[in-house]
DNA sequence: GTCTATAGGTGGATAGAC
DNA sequence: GTCTATCCACCTATAGAC
């Protein structure tokens, strides 16, 4: 089984990226439990053995499909952020830090072509599933994104304690995966008036609307003075 | 086959809420697929065959367990709105309006004993569930709602247009569908420190977040002057 | 209305030839 | 590494006794 990563052979990598990106597709239509393998090896026009063969079971795959996109999906998202870093530590150091997280995964929905859309379309899904082994695996891929944030929004915001701001980090997670989730529809609501407006045009309307929850004074209807 | 809703026997009764609580309960913790109606009935204590006696297939079954919940939910919703459409139209009807929307699914949440807190758990989970018969059912659900919440939102607001309003009203959802859906773990990183903080402490957190969204200028660093 | 029994089909995984 | 053939557990749905 080589399971351990030491893909110098060209062969198996087609045919593992085959499976790889068919299992997004699927899983991306219609979920993990409600695809088979069966229906899956079929669509990447492998045999239907190749998927234990190279991952070992079903479950491993689904790791796989993740892992391949996320880690230099993070690894981009930590790198804008340092760039923000390095800057102004101020109030208007905020924006740059939103799109810093939602720029990257949003700007992948685009990527129609490296299959970016459909996985985003996945992870959107994924995010807001039942507590699996899919979401225990999303929480270590995630924690450290999620400390830096905190982090670097507190240095932003520093009225805001760090529970506050991981909760409203929260929130900007869930805006971002069910806008994600719902690209399809999205697309279809906004085209036709003006014209391809799908990520870039997305995170310019969802920046300010985060900025300013973001910015919100915790306390019920207050207008910006603190507690 | 008496799915023709007239339910005057008792027993009849009993035996179908339990199986839509065994539903409710499992398809949130595995997802449709993943429960079969084996464990689905031995769960509930019911024979095997009775849900296809008493709802006619597992389909069958997905649609009366959201439809049992959802339509008093909406109804209450916008029994809350209309009372916020009798009063001011000003930007402060605002936060009343984000409560009527975000606050009856939320405070289902914490109704543990009547399993509301499950099945707000399951919608979290179905409300970013790829294109399937289910959003398909979310969407009629839904589809009232969202009209007369844009239109509320349009009073209180004039200056954004209906599309931006629906757009936000897409982010409100999703940012409450996150929250929800991962209501296990806040109550787990919330308790211990502020004690019993469920639905309304959520409620009082999102609302503010979820206002200053709202009322956020829709161009990228404005400061509340419009485009 | 509730039960047993079973039909008829699909699931993930594997053995072993090539 | 890839193929065919197959095991067997499990699935939904139904038939028919009680």
């Amino acid at each position: 089984m080589p399971g351990t990563e030491l893909e110098d052979d060209r062969a198996v990598k087609d045919t593992k990226e085959r499976i790889l990106d068919a299992a997004e597709s699927l899983f991306a239509d219609r979920g993990f439990a409600a695809t088979s393998m069966r229906t899956l090896t079929t669509s990447a026009e492998v045999n239907l053995s190749a998927v234990n063969y190279h991952f070992g079971s079903k479950e491993r795959l689904i790791r796989a499909v993740f892992a391949r996109r996320l880690r230099p999906l993070n690894r981009e998202r930590l790198a804008l952020l340092d760039r923000v870093d390095a800057g102004s530590a101020a109030d208007d150091a905020l924006p740059p830090i939103v799109e810093a997280f939602i720029g990257p995964p949003l700007r992948m929905s685009r990527d129609a072509d490296g299959g970016g859309a459909v996985f985003m379309r996945l992870l959107g899904h994924a995010m807001n599933q039942p507590k699996d082994a899919i979401r225990q695996l999303l929480g270590e891929q995630f924690r450290e994104v999620i400390d830096r944030f905190s982090a670097s929004i507190h240095r932003a915001l520093p009225q805001l304690d760090d529970r506050e701001i991981r909760l409203r980090l929260l929130f900007m997670a869930g805006a971002m995966a069910h806008t994600m989730c719902l690209s399809d529809q999205l697309v279809r609501m906004y085209d036709g008036t003006e014209g391809e407006n799908d990520a870039e045009a997305m995170i310019e309307r969802l920046v300010p609307f985060l900025c300013a929850g973001l910015r919100a004074s915790s306390t019920r209807h207050g207008t910006g003075v603190e507690s």
